[in-house]
DNA sequence: CCCCTTCGTTTAGCCGACTAATGAAAATGA
DNA sequence: TCATTTTCATTAGTCGGCTAAACGAAGGGG
C-alpha cells in the first residue's frame, strides 16, 4: 500500500512539463518573450484588440495575473493598451509591430517543439495520448468530488 | 501547415497540469504546506539530515530555490536547518513534528489524487502513458539538440 | 436622481522558479 | 604554508501564478 512518489505517473508528468517549458524558454527569450507570453501573443495574433477579462479566461489564468502580465509586455514592446471609448472600465490589448513578429517566431518554436515532443510517437499513440489526457481532465475538473463519496449529488460546476 | 496552438496535445497536457496542482493545493493548505513543498517533505522523510544541494538535485531545482523554500517552511515550523560539525558550508535539513504529521498527510493527498488521475485507466494504458511520457522525456532532454540536425554527434549530457 | 450593485481592472503581498552576483568555508596545489 | 580554486549557501532581482482588497465606471431600482 506504500504510495511511492518518486515512481508516480504525475510526478513524471511535472517533470516532462518542465523540460517542455525549459526547451520553450531557450528558443524564445531572443524575442524578449518570457515562458508564461507565448499563449498570450498567439491569442491576440487570432482576434486583436480583447479585453483582459476575456484573455485572461482563454488563457485560464486570473484577471489580476493578465495585469501584470500585461504590464510587462508593454514595458517589452510586445503589445499596447487602449481605452475602449463605450466602456471606460476595460482596457483593450493590441499587439505592437514588433508583437506580431514575436507571435510568428515563437509560433513557430512551439510548432518546432511539438514535433520534437512527439516525434517518436505513431499517429495512434498521439489520438490514445490525447484520449488519456482528458480523460485525466475530466476526471480532475470536478474539484469538490475529492473527500465525497460517489452517492452525493454534485451540482456545482467549475467554469 | 498552419500549427493550431490552441489543439496541440502539449496545450493540453499543461493544463492538466495545472489542474493536478491545483486538486492538490485544496488538499495540502489545510497543514500549512504550499504547493512546491510536497516532494521535498517526502525526500526528507526517506532521509532526513540532508543538505540543500543534495535536496535541490532530487528535486529538480536549483540550489538557490532550495534556500528560499527552506526559509518558508521554517517560518511555518515544517523544517529546521542544523549546521553540519564537520563541513561548515553546508546546512542540514530536518523534518520537524509538525513537518512529520505533515509529510504523512501530503503523501495521503498526493496518493488519492494520484488515483482520482488515473482512475478510468486500465493497467495496460497506465504502462503505455509511462512509456509516452518518458519517450517525451528522452528527446526533450538534449536541449542542445534542437536546432542541429541528426547527423552530428551529441556527446553533452544533461544533470 | 441617487444609492447600490455589478463588473473590469489594479494593487499589494504571497509562493515557486530562475539567473547572477556575493560570501564564506573547504579543498587543492605550488 | 599560503594563494587559488572549488563548493555550498545566500541575496537581489525578475517572471508566472495566486488571493484579497480597493477602486472606478456602468447599470438598475426605487
Amino acid at each position: 500500500m506504500a504510495f511511492d512518489y518518486s515512481t508516480a505517473l504525475t510526478h513524471l508528468m511535472s517533470h516532462v512539463m518542465k523540460l517542455y517549458r525549459h526547451n520553450v524558454d531557450l528558443l524564445i527569450q531572443a524575442y524578449d518573450v518570457y515562458p508564461g507570453q507565448p499563449p498570450l501573443l498567439i491569442r491576440l495574433a487570432e482576434e486583436d484588440g480583447q479585453i483582459q477579462q476575456e484573455l485572461a479566461r482563454k488563457l485560464n489564468i486570473k484577471p489580476a495575473t493578465m495585469t501584470v502580465m500585461v504590464n510587462r509586455m508593454v514595458k517589452t514592446g510586445l503589445v499596447e493598451r487602449r481605452n475602449d471609448p463605450h466602456d471606460q472600465r476595460v482596457s483593450r490589448v493590441f499587439l505592437t509591430e514588433k508583437g506580431r513578429q514575436a507571435e510568428k517566431a515563437v509560433k513557430e518554436a512551439l510548432q518546432e517543439i511539438e514535433e520534437k515532443c512527439f516525434a517518436h510517437f505513431t499517429p495512434e499513440e498521439k489520438e490514445l495520448f490525447r484520449r488519456l489526457l482528458q480523460q485525466m481532465h475530466k476526471d480532475l475538473e470536478d474539484v469538490q468530488s475529492s473527500k465525497r463519496s460517489s452517492t452525493e449529488i454534485c451540482t456545482e460546476r467549475f467554469e
